[in-house]
DNA sequence: AAATGATGACTGACCGGTCGGTCAAAGATA
DNA sequence: TATCTTTGACCGACCGGTCAGTCATCATTT
């Protein structure tokens, strides 16, 4: 292949990334960055490995993207249109998409806390530019606590994430052993806090 | 050294284990399993690696060691002397000894954090003898809940254990974020729960 | 007490194998 | 021909694990 024309070919080249992160993302979840190699990877997707350091520069890289996509994605959720506040119904949407994509995208879950989880990994991110954008969500979220509670914000607020957090650990890890009503139950326990004023 | 005496030796060797599962644990939470080399963990033992060798099978065999005598210091604060029932009063020490725990043994904590959510690990344990005792466990759990709550037992503990799990997470991965205060509020809510009657 | 033997802790060089990453050459397209 | 894609052989580094052999210590013999 050569220059068909430059957007084309860009395309192109865009195209095979997406492939081989996918092929990647697949491995990663199944097994575990480290005991999954880059021949694997580039097997997986179908191409040769050498033809994967084309486009990746290593396979930290790989990891990274994937990694930063899947952060961004979940952050979008709560960004709020940079309007610098989050409102109640901002909330309710986000726990609405988020347990959708809780339930569609179980296997990226499951990949995106295994890595979190690693040592060091959470330092990598508070430090970048990643972290810049969590700060600034956290901030705006614990300020619409503080609306919704005067005196008990940061502890409304950390029932609130742990119940998330806690739940997403059983959801993605223990499969079958929460059902659809409980799902639902969860989704409308979280509503109510935010219902919940003062 | 040489048969100082059956007894002596036996200790002695206990004792060299114990050092190079701390050295490897201090590591392991530190860096990671598969980033941390026996030729490290020996290291940091002070001693050869061949000797590592002469006290455990293989660098799977330390981290097994280590992860199954957690997941019983776990099981046995909710052990209830093998009454085949779990009640309030042991529920409340439960919370208490698992919070005194997470603080003393954050690391601790942090690496059976990260090792569980490994691919593949709690497949692992729910096969082996470690995980007839988790299964046990829950199933008085959830007899426990019934008593508490007829109708809503399941959703009762889902809270529970998403408050607990969710709390961890947040507590050991983010510190400095949990002030003494939200630890007692936490404390104090997952109690409050306990005395929810119906 | 001195010499010898026996035991098991301990070392470090070594091995097979794998992995991330490179590169020269071939293929494909204009 | 010129240019980009693609391959797969190849490299050096490192890792888990092994093993022949050393050494300190005690028991036994002289």
């Amino acid at each position: 292949m050569c220059p068909k024309s430059i957007d084309q070919l860009q395309e192109i080249r865009e195209q095979r990334k997406e492939q081989i992160l996918s092929a990647a993302l697949e491995l990663f979840a199944q097994q575990g960055y480290h005991a999954t190699s880059m021949q694997q990877i580039s097997k997986n997707a179908g191409i040769s490995k050498g033809l994967s350091y084309n486009y990746f520069e290593s396979k930290d890289e790989i990891l990274s993207t994937l990694f930063l996509r899947f952060s961004k994605e979940i952050m979008e959720m709560l960004d709020t249109n940079q309007d610098r506040e989050i409102t109640n119904t901002e909330v309710r949407q986000f726990i609405d998409n988020y347990f959708k994509y809780l339930e569609e995208k179980k296997e990226y879950c499951k990949f995106f806390m295994q890595i979190t989880v690693q040592p060091g990994v959470l330092e990598m991110i508070m430090t970048g530019s990643l972290g810049q954008i969590i700060m600034k969500n956290n901030e705006y979220f614990i300020k619409f606590f503080q609306k919704l509670s005067k005196d008990s914000a940061e502890m409304e607020m950390l029932v609130f994430t742990s119940l998330l957090k806690g739940y997403s650990l059983q959801y993605v890890f223990a499969p079958g052993m929460i059902t659809d009503v409980q799902k639902e139950g969860m989704k409308n326990m979280l509503m109510a806090i935010l219902n919940r004023n003062n």
